[in-house]
RNA sequence: CGCGGGGUGGAGCAGCAGGUAGCUCGUCGGGCUCAUAACCCGAAGGUCGUAGGUUCAAAUCCUACCCCCGCAA
């Protein structure tokens, strides 16, 4: 098919190239403008655009979907579907109508649950046991769209976010090309969603990035792997920030108070919370690298009694 | 020129009011132990990111550059 492609991340990379190689003809590339991004603030492509152009695809990266100049840049590229992975805007009525099979999205969670810009982390950071992918055909509201496929994964307990968003970036491709195939044999299922058992998955901030000790150790876990590789769960280690990449639950601890190192082993520091404790496995301090518990250790001692968070 | 931290033996760090470098771990050799991620004794290993400069003398001060990292966007 004819197919104007919408994405930005590196997440939405799969899907694109997964279009191209299934033979569909992809005839531009709409992603977000450049950005100054990192240290310095250098100007950045986003990961879709670079995409596009190693496959010689135009881009197109409209400061505002709405402008008549946008709108009419995607009609001249004469979709007969666009589909959406990431593209960070929610889009217009002009562009939603465009293409005569409308606009399809792949979204990062089974929905109606988990709708919104951060379905991946917030499935993590509540412990879901399961997650997936939703194609769905977009309407104005924000991933309320009719469900047309739906594939589900388990999450497991080595997985943090870095695995799991590749993951679901592969599967969404693949479900991506699935749900096309369909459509063109006219057999696309598509049933509305149940609003009722709909729920959000805002953005994260910087709230959500801070360990608060008196949670559970269930929970402080769940949170350090939602934010590992970035941005990572963070305390304070006598005023300096201090990362946590990696720490499991740790039973059998009474002593301490919330936040307190009560103590070491081969594998890594135990950190009492508010129900447990946690054993750190790896953890950065500001303006050196991660590194292992052990090996962070021998420059930085932590001896019992220390407390995480001030 | 967005703000800031850092580059020291294999690893992580200390030393930085200037006088050729120290700790923990690891490595190698030896000892002790039923045993050990334990302990004891000994050894090897560093042109202190790179290039200049100041100085009688620089890891320690100055300049430029390279690389790593945190924040902010």
């Amino acid at each position: 098919m004819r197919i104007v492609f919408m994405g930005t991340p590196v997440f939405a990379v799969p899907a694109l190239e997964a279009l191209i190689k299934t033979g569909h003809q992809v005839s531009l590339v709409v992603t977000q403008p450049d950005r100054p991004k990192g240290r310095g603030g250098v100007l950045s492509s986003p990961p879709v655009k670079d995409t596009a152009l190693a496959y010689g695809i135009p881009v197109f990266q409209p400061v505002r979907l709405k402008e008549p100049e946008s709108v009419d840049r995607i009609r001249d590229a004469a979709p007969e579907v666009i589909a959406v992975a990431a593209y960070g805007k929610i889009l217009p009525r002009e562009i939603l109508s465009l293409p005569d099979n409308g606009c399809i999205n792949i979204h990062a969670s089974l929905l109606p649950k988990y709708r919104g810009a951060a379905p991946i982390q917030r499935a993590l950071f509540n412990g879901e046991k399961q997650t997936g992918i939703t194609t769905m055909l977009m309407d104005e509201g924000l991933d309320t769209g009719d469900i047309l496929l739906q594939k589900a994964t388990p999450i497991s307990d080595t997985d943090n976010f870095g695995v799991l968003y590749s993951r679901l970036s592969v599967m969404g491709a693949e479900l991506l090309i699935e749900t096309l195939a369909l459509l063109e044999e006219g057999t696309l299922p598509r049933r509305p969603q149940k609003h009722e058992e709909s729920g959000i998955a805002p953005p994260l901030t910087q709230d959500d990035e801070k360990i608060s000790w008196v949670k559970d150790a269930k929970a402080i876990r769940n949170q350090i792997r939602a934010l590992d590789p970035s941005p990572g769960a963070r305390t304070l280690l006598d005023g300096k920030l201090l990362k946590i990449w990696r720490a499991k639950e740790f039973p059998g601890i009474h002593q301490g108070v919330p936040g307190e190192v009560v103590g070491s082993n081969q594998d890594g520091i135990i950190v009492r919370t508010g129900d447990g404790a946690v054993l750190i496995q790896e953890l950065q301090l500001a303006g050196s690298r991660r590194l292992p518990a052990l090996v962070f250790l021998r420059g930085h001692p932590l001896p019992a009694g220390t407390i995480l968070g001030k």
